[in-house]
DNA sequence: CTGCTCATGTAATCGGTTACATGATTGT
DNA sequence: ACAATCATGTAACCGATTACATGAGCAG
């Protein structure tokens, strides 16, 4: 288990539709933990058998009908029991590493583009952050509960792409150094 | 495609059976792509099968044959293709960030907790970092090559240890916080 | 008339984890 | 005696991705 628990703790605040869900995690959460409509749907569906949430339908003129998802008591008390668990290490699959580890028998501005493409990445992000920082969290000291849940969750992305960033640079100056003995 | 990659990288520097390259990885590039045992010998399979990698089995007395594994010219140009392919942003699945996200309807003490223990998880890595550095790379000024790939995977390393660190702290910091209005 | 948003899903496949299976040698 | 290291694998399952499928309304 481990999707169905972002799940419920999305429906925490109050009831969403699947859609809504998708649309939240690819905004908030989704930085995070990244996850594809069709698998929010399918995990709905299963925590509804498990009646870890409530379906209901809301039925719509002029555009499909909704269905709408509350967590239930039981969904309550096992995201309780779930956050008490040890938590894993996060698992990483950098393939960017793979490939430096390459260096050597691949040409290295090929690797230079490619750590270039990554600091690109990591500055939209970053801009991205700092953005939702300003407007939503102007003043930290004064956070609680649910927000400031929200609030490391930004610092901690900030602070990931900070030091990508830095990494990047420092990548790029090793990378792009006139090679030692060539005359 | 994606560990596939990550043993033909492997197989760059010399000739390797599964289980050392299921060593190898628990040392090196596990620490940024995990990949357990029996996943490595059937990928190694599935790249025989393909001509990406040859296979030679070494008997010995004693103890289980090896099957040593080289990488093709087939395999190198793979490899190649791949590296110029545009790098996806590494995928994430960070729980603890998901949990946080939950804060209000748990105890702040449970989630201080689950920080602290990142916390040391971060600081342990850290510190095996360090000793790699200390012990491999004493000078990346006159790195090179496959070296200095490696050495850049380690500051990598290093670097997301030190923001991960930063980050705890000063989450522990805002948690442990004495509630604003509190009397 | 093209593409976007709203809104939901099924099916096939791939990638990864866990469990199961074997067996000799070397070190404590 | 017991655990660890060396050395290889199969089978079942679960989780995630990709492709396929539908269909109305609205903005440019």
């Amino acid at each position: 288990m481990a999707l169905a628990h972002a799940i419920l703790v999305s429906l925490l605040d109050r009831p969403h539709s699947g859609y809504e869900i998708s649309k939240r995690f690819d905004k908030t959460v989704g930085f995070f933990w990244r996850a594809r409509k069709q698998q929010i749907y399918q995990e709905l569906h299963k925590l509804a058998e498990d009646g870890l949430v409530s379906a209901e339908t809301v039925e719509q003129v002029d555009r499909p009908n909704r269905i709408v998802y509350s967590i239930t008591d039981d969904g309550r008390q096992t995201l309780d029991d779930w956050v008490r668990e040890p938590t894993p290490y996060p698992s990483v699959k950098e393939e960017l590493l793979v490939k430096l580890f390459s260096l050597g028998d691949v040409e290295v501005p090929v690797l230079v583009d490619q750590v270039r493409q990554r600091l690109a990445e990591h500055e939209e992000r970053l801009a991205y952050f700092q953005s939702l920082m300003k407007t939503h969290y102007p003043k930290p000291a004064t956070l609680s509960g649910r927000k400031l849940g929200h609030y490391l969750g930004l610092r901690l992305g900030v602070m990931n792409e900070e030091s990508g960033i830095a990494w990047c640079k420092e990548a790029l100056l090793l990378l792009e150094r006139p090679k030692a003995g060539a005359h």
